[in-house]
DNA sequence: GATGAATGAGTGTTCATTCAT
DNA sequence: CATGAATGAACACTCATTCAT
């Protein structure tokens, strides 16, 4: 009944993490039941709960984190570029890198918002629009260097980050294009919808 | 107690799918429970099993009527229409029609396809086809025509629908610009992605 | 599964109450679970929602019940008595037949107190206030006429209820004394630890 | 993690049983959960049961104790004495001391009998059965003196000895009536109480 | 002796569904 | 048709207790 051998609380935790992001995305949060997320670690429903806060609270430090990560591994991935054109495609590559590498947790962080309290909600909320002033930011240094031509900043963001992300809805790894090939049609659709002068 | 007078059942019926696609769109459908439900349209719980089959089967069918009118819809827009390009902004402004007036139907038809039973499912992903192969046969039929050049047929056509869909993610009615201005914008982003021949 | 003939709410309601009443008497408001409860009335717990709320509002409407009756019936009782010793009689009375009679009712109207929320407490409290106030205005009373002589107003009247209260501890329908004798004990007692001229 | 310096298990023992009284005076035996109590005294849950034995028999120990201090210092008290208004004088001092400064033992002594074994129980009233007696004892000696006249003896102690635990329903350290004065008022209740000659 | 982790048995509460009235 | 009542299956969460470290 006591504690087993060798196991370690933050293990355990990584493993609640993942199973409950599998578990999120195949059948949504309010359908992701506790007990069966305890079996999926080996624990009994009671154990889980010195791992895991309120499955609300849990839901919230989840998102959070999946968003914090996303921005984090952005600002590495963009260290060192200046130049608009490659600051582009290097971000169009990040992205979807990203959202095929991590894409149940992607999915999810687009799908569970609504499942949100409204303070988790707006903390998360707040992350996503970082992460978007940024693309912004790209998309406007390109139009001032005059690579190319938008009618509307905030819309054409918008749409190019609607274009990539939704990548993640029919995305398979055993898909018909490899991962390299789908990068380089999307840098070619980004190039294109900005309006870039040659394409 | 009998049948208030003034209420015919087909109202009654009208009324719960008015209010079921409000409370799934809010909080998804799992999140929707029927007491509330019931109460939306003034009838107590026990009332409503009157006007509604399962829970289950009554989401299967609104999201497989949502899909087929906006096949019905879309059919009716495109009639006539020969000329791809023609074609390729009339299926631009009817999406964004659509996905802005309809916008609480389209999103939880997107939503809550991972609600449904597989054979739901396949029912109503069936319709989803239909509709990506006509925009993909615009695609295609333009290419042919030398109108544009893309890179992949499959893969830009999807890219071009979820250009198209994100919108509802963010679109608000008494947004910054309008309808219509947000139509031409649009229109003018798909003929770029298409890597249309002027632009 | 559906309602069985012949049943009304309103009578489950009562049956729940008093089987309530019987088991935080017996164990505590804490110690008291749903389940047993809903199978004293012959019920499974999902249908005791029916009728109860949540707990701990059951909770306060019942103690807020009690102390509305008992006040209730105290007006009753002393309607139309003027002269202080005999309202002081009439109060003895009352007090011991209804915490007699109304033993368990009375014991956890005592006792769980500290089981209520900070709303629910202030508003029973301020009930017990109005029974004591009326206790006091008839130890007021007869102090004014000369009927007897008290050191302190509010701590006898505190006192006199404490020494009336405190039957309900050991109180028992087959004791010793029949209760006709015990109120005339008491009345003896009142009157005496208010310092009346003669006793 | 070993013991702390100057830390000693009799030490942590008075800490817990100090806040283990505060917590039951507080909300009761049954809704006083381990992990705060052991929370109060700067400990994790699991260490508590290096110093704790089970909730049950922890409860029964407590409760024990009391009555067992409670006995030791009223014998210590009542040395010595042998004359029945002296003795009476002396044990309502006694009683009324007792009752506020140690408000929450006695509280919870009276409180929580109901939620002890039946084992403990009768130990337990066992002790409070000694107490009772000796008081009675003090009445019926002052009666056989002829210092006063009851109706019933034990009816009339146990009505002396309900009169003075009610105090600690309201009494307040910061009350309106020091302990002193109120020492004094109640020694003539109780003399008024038992009928005696003069007062 | 202190701690983190695990466990099983509960506990209040919700919910879709059914059915006599 | 509307309603109140009943049901069973689930659910998130709590808690006393144990034990390897």
């Amino acid at each position: 009944m006591g504690r087993p051998a060798g196991v370690s609380g933050a293990e355990t935790m990584r493993a609640v993490r993942k199973a409950a992001i599998e578990r999120i995305w195949r059948h949504g949060f309010e359908a992701m039941n506790l007990r069966d997320l305890a079996a999926d670690v080996n624990l009994r429903l009671g154990s889980l709960y010195n791992h895991v806060p309120q499955k609300q609270e849990f839901l919230g430090n989840l998102l959070e984190d999946i968003m914090l990560e996303l921005l984090q591994d952005f600002a590495l991935r963009m260290e060192g570029l200046e130049e608009p054109m490659a600051r582009l495609s290097a971000f169009v590559r990040f992205h979807i890198e990203w959202h095929t590498a991590r894409k149940q947790e992607t999915f999810i962080g687009n799908m569970e918002l609504r499942s949100l309290t409204a303070e988790q909600h707006g903390r998360i909320i707040g992350l996503r629009k970082d992460y978007e002033a940024q693309v912004r930011a790209i998309v406007a240094d390109g139009q001032k260097a005059g690579l190319w031509q938008v009618d509307d900043l905030r819309v054409t963001t918008l749409a190019l980050l609607s274009l990539l992300t939704g990548i993640s809805d029919w995305y398979r790894e055993d898909g018909r294009l490899g991962q390299e090939r789908l990068i380089r049609i999307y840098q070619r659709l980004a190039v294109r919808l900005l309006g870039a002068k040659s394409s």
